[in-house]
DNA sequence: GCAGGGTGTTAACAAAAGATAATTTGCGTT
DNA sequence: AACGCAAATTATCTTTTGTTAACACCCTGC
């Protein structure tokens, strides 16, 4: 990597801090600019019938996120991104990333893997989860491959996540507490 | 496109054809071979226990399909391709349809797009309809989205895939033709 | 220390889904 | 036309989930 490269990509990386419940990127929202979580916790969510917020995604230390439907698709955001904690966060707009990461073989590889097959990784995953496992399977593997959201955020965000209701997960982790003796 | 990767190309491409119910790519090859569907259908499915197998996707005509876990995960297949009715494809193999089109600006879009952003965005809308719709609003999203899968495809291998089973399909569709009146 | 809001648990009921099996339907083959 | 097979539907029963509401708990701010 050259030193104009690093200079550009360095001048254009931004800190960036915010208090608990503040909307990063709202819905509707064009914004291209992609965050790496240096502190913190994030949920995407999105707004339904008589305003229930239904959380689609999580996100925690060392991950990065972004406006997927604006990054990839090019469309409006879907969802508001919000913190659930006082994070802190370094971001870069999406096109100086790409420019950047193409113009250099390493960078390329390490953008490729993040923002190609990573997502691509992630959301297959996430999509086999539903097709080949209960409810509670789903759960007991949330909580195997994400134990430090496990423990900071609220069920009914988690919930969300797996599909089901708050109320159905309360449940779910009573009969796996009995399982367990 | 020049004319040297213009053959390149074409040299590459071969015609394949399959009866209903071979098996293109098996469960745990480790093929890089991208098909197109020219005509036909073909399903994934892995097996579990007491040998079930479960329906993960189907593909009909124009889409294309492969390896997924062997092109972008480097690892074995999860999943068995099989055809549901008489088929016809082009194949290509990934890396030479990877060299190719990254010599050229054009197909490189065409790439990104087919291999990137529309992978993603399919397995995007594929969670989002997990968490945020019911089996049955999945069901009318899918027999609006497939009409032509609706109409090809044994109901069994479309309960699988939207996560839940054929029974319950059966008495989704029940409950939809009931509203209609 | 107290009040209040948000969160998790539990209860009660209705609705839906899973499991299993029997029955019917549909379709291709002979 | 009759047969046979697979798929779809229906039935029965059990389990799970959704929904709504009550309640307990915790934590924060005043």
């Amino acid at each position: 990597m050259n030193l104009i490269n690093l200079f550009t990509l360095l001048r254009s990386v931004k800190i960036r801090s915010a208090r608990k419940g503040e909307i990063l990127i709202a819905q509707g929202a064009t914004t291209q600019e992609v965050f790496f979580i240096r502190k913190g916790i994030v949920r995407s969510f999105s707004i339904h019938d008589k305003g229930e917020e239904i959380t689609f995604q999580l996100y925690a230390e060392n991950s990065v996120f972004s406006n997927v439907h604006g990054v990839l698709f090019g469309t409006a955001s879907q969802f508001n991104y919000q913190t659930l904690e006082d994070s802190k966060f370094y971001t870069i707009p999406y096109t100086t990333m790409m420019e950047i990461t193409q113009k250099n073989s390493e960078l390329l590889e390490w953008n490729r893997t993040f923002f190609g097959v990573r997502i691509i990784q992630q959301a297959f995953q996430r999509v086999e989860s539903f097709v080949f496992l209960s409810p509670e399977q789903r759960y007991m593997k949330f909580a195997k491959d994400h134990p430090v959201l496990v423990n900071r955020v609220p069920d009914k965000y988690i919930a969300h996540v797996l599909g089901i209701t708050p109320v159905s997960l309360s449940r779910i982790k009573r009969r796996i507490a009995h399982k367990r003796r």
